[in-house]
DNA sequence: AATTAGCACTCAGGTTCGGTGAGTGCTACC
DNA sequence: GGTAGCACTCACCGAACCTGAGTGCTAATT
């Protein structure tokens, strides 16, 4: 019937506020007692039974309440929460907490270490992505006899800079008109155009310099497509040391996954695929084997509309929820606006 | 008796080493069956009386067997300890794989990662300290109408980049001989000559033009002076979620001091003034509260012959300090090796 | 004088063992 | 369908107990 199947999942969701408050398997009496449920512990005993069979909620032992699985976390998080709202208050310090940063490395540690600070967690941040971030200037530098280097500088103001070998020592100001040109062709583009407008400037070039053009201009798409030279950024790692977790069995896991940057990225990446918004994984959803008995939330931020990058936080998979997913939105969102500026 | 002090040091030996194996309190008779000291456990037991009461070694409580005191570690590292020695086979390994990385980031991230696998703890690499470090190249460039990137690179591979505001557009030519101009009086300098230098040069404009000059000159020794762009990256963070460190109590204040990059920081650099060589500062000596059952061991690292920066290996006090102040003394030459070229 | 053997003593840690109570599932009833 | 009542289970707790490693001291030995 309708009703009792509404008052089953507000069952699992009281279940799951309470757990996460008290972090003790939960019974049918606090239940009954503590919410509002206006029905007896007995009745709760028997939706228990049907939630149990359902797979939303399980017995660490027999004579012990009851705990949410994973899956009962995610109907909790699809269907039962309610998200949060900041107070002007908060938001307002939020602001201005990530304006007093000084330049693209302090946004980014700032937007961790309030992250971390909101949710009691571990927050991760990934550095605004070079492929999803345009081109701002690129400068052609002069290093020795046979070596030239080239920087390039980005949208969202990271610097990433590549030598080159030379066979020969460069002519000064055939260089000033490549890097005059080299910029009027790659101005603002995104990595895709940028590639064919890159190619198609070459070809207007004498063979004998278009090698030196051609190799530079590799080194730039190469450069800006180059996944491994995304950095991500932790905070909060010491809040991992309490949070309750289980020690020997669960802290080493995850710690080391977290240290596997290449592994979080994928999934971040992963998870940044799945849906603009907000995205929670939780528990064995993020496949990663050292974070069985943790959820991840996170969402995109960017200078401009479309999301550049990840922001995110990991706690245990009893955690909460509408609190995380507040927060990372709200961070996620004033980084956005610091970075658009 | 000089004999029975030798042997009193050979029993404080003989307690480290064993406390350091088996992470157990070390009785008498353990000592005197396993390790060769030739004389019955009743004898060693007056000497742990006279040990204990210089305070060398402890008793966590009566009818357990000694532990080393902090101080009891200090003079086995100071007088007690020979140093191991790494076979060719491990040095090679170490050197050929730095010798795998493909840039400064990538560099220092293996140092770290080597180092803690190689002693099974935590490892602290900071980046090539720009104070230290001269200054290989710097450009100019006009980012937009009123805005100009300095960009700074490095000896050792560092980019750094500043933004000024501009009262009127540059002029690209003056821009082009101004930089010319920096870059000679800048090439290869160190922070202290580059100051000098820089006013100089200063002076030889016109008054209209030396406001500019002159601020560009304080943006490059601000930046190349300032400390706190100084970083910090760490290895083998999960390495202390076994080491059978004492959870709640240890643990989290040690991932808490080391999310303090800035007091991190502090301690490398204090103790890089210690000494030239390897330093080792064993529980209470690092004044940090949150290692205070911790020791660290560290070692300058450069380009060249003086130290640029500091490597080091953060573990318990009950470590192996032979063996990490080898593997830190090793992964310190090869990793100047490396930047060396 | 230094070393050793012997001995009484201490005490942390493990084990056993009821007791307790939270929590359950089931059945009979409303 | 919801509720009350009841018998049953079992993790957790504390007490009592035992064990054995380790000690300090004293007296004998070299």
């Amino acid at each position: 019937m309708a009703a009792s199947d509404d008052r089953r999942l507000d069952v699992l969701r009281a279940i799951v506020e309470d757990y996460v408050q008290t972090r003790e398997p939960v019974g049918s009496k606090v239940l009954a007692e503590r919410h509002g449920l206006g029905v007896s512990s007995a009745t709760i005993r028997n939706d228990m039974a049907v939630l149990e069979e359902s797979g939303f909620i399980a017995q660490p032992h027999t004579s012990a309440g009851r705990v949410p699985t994973d899956k009962g976390y995610r109907m909790f998080v699809d269907r039962l929460s309610t998200v949060k709202a900041f107070s002007t208050a908060e938001k307002n310090a939020i602001e201005t907490f990530l304006a007093g940063a000084v330049d693209l490395d302090d946004v980014v540690t700032r937007a961790g270490r309030l992250l971390a600070q909101l949710t009691g967690q571990v927050a991760v941040v990934q550095y605004p992505s070079l492929r999803r971030s345009g081109l701002r200037h690129l400068e052609l530098v002069v290093l020795g006899e046979r070596r030239l280097l080239v920087v390039l500088i980005t949208d969202t103001g990271r610097v990433e800079q590549r030598t080159l070998e030379l066979a020969e020592p460069p002519d000064e100001t055939f260089l000033i008109g490549l890097r005059a040109r080299l910029n009027a062709a790659a101005a603002g583009r995104r990595l895709k155009e940028l590639r064919t407008a890159l190619t198609a400037l070459a070809e207007t070039y004498h063979p004998v310099d278009r090698d030196l053009v051609e190799r530079i201009a590799d080194v730039i798409t190469e450069t800006l497509s180059q996944e491994s030279e995304e950095r991500i950024v932790l905070a909060g790692t010491a809040n991992l040391a309490q949070a309750g977790m289980r020690f020997e069995h669960a802290l080493r896991p995850v710690l080391e996954a977290l240290e596997e940057q290449v592994v979080l990225l994928n999934l971040l990446t992963e998870m940044a695929e799945d849906s603009a918004g907000v995205n929670v994984r939780i528990g064995r959803e993020t496949q990663l084997a050292g974070l069985f008995e943790t959820s991840i939330v996170t969402t995109g931020y960017g200078s401009d509309g479309d999301a550049v990058a990840t922001i995110g936080s990991i706690g245990p998979t009893r955690m909460d929820y509408p609190g995380t997913i507040a927060a990372v939105r709200a961070v996620a969102r004033y980084l956005s606006r610091i970075l658009g500026s």
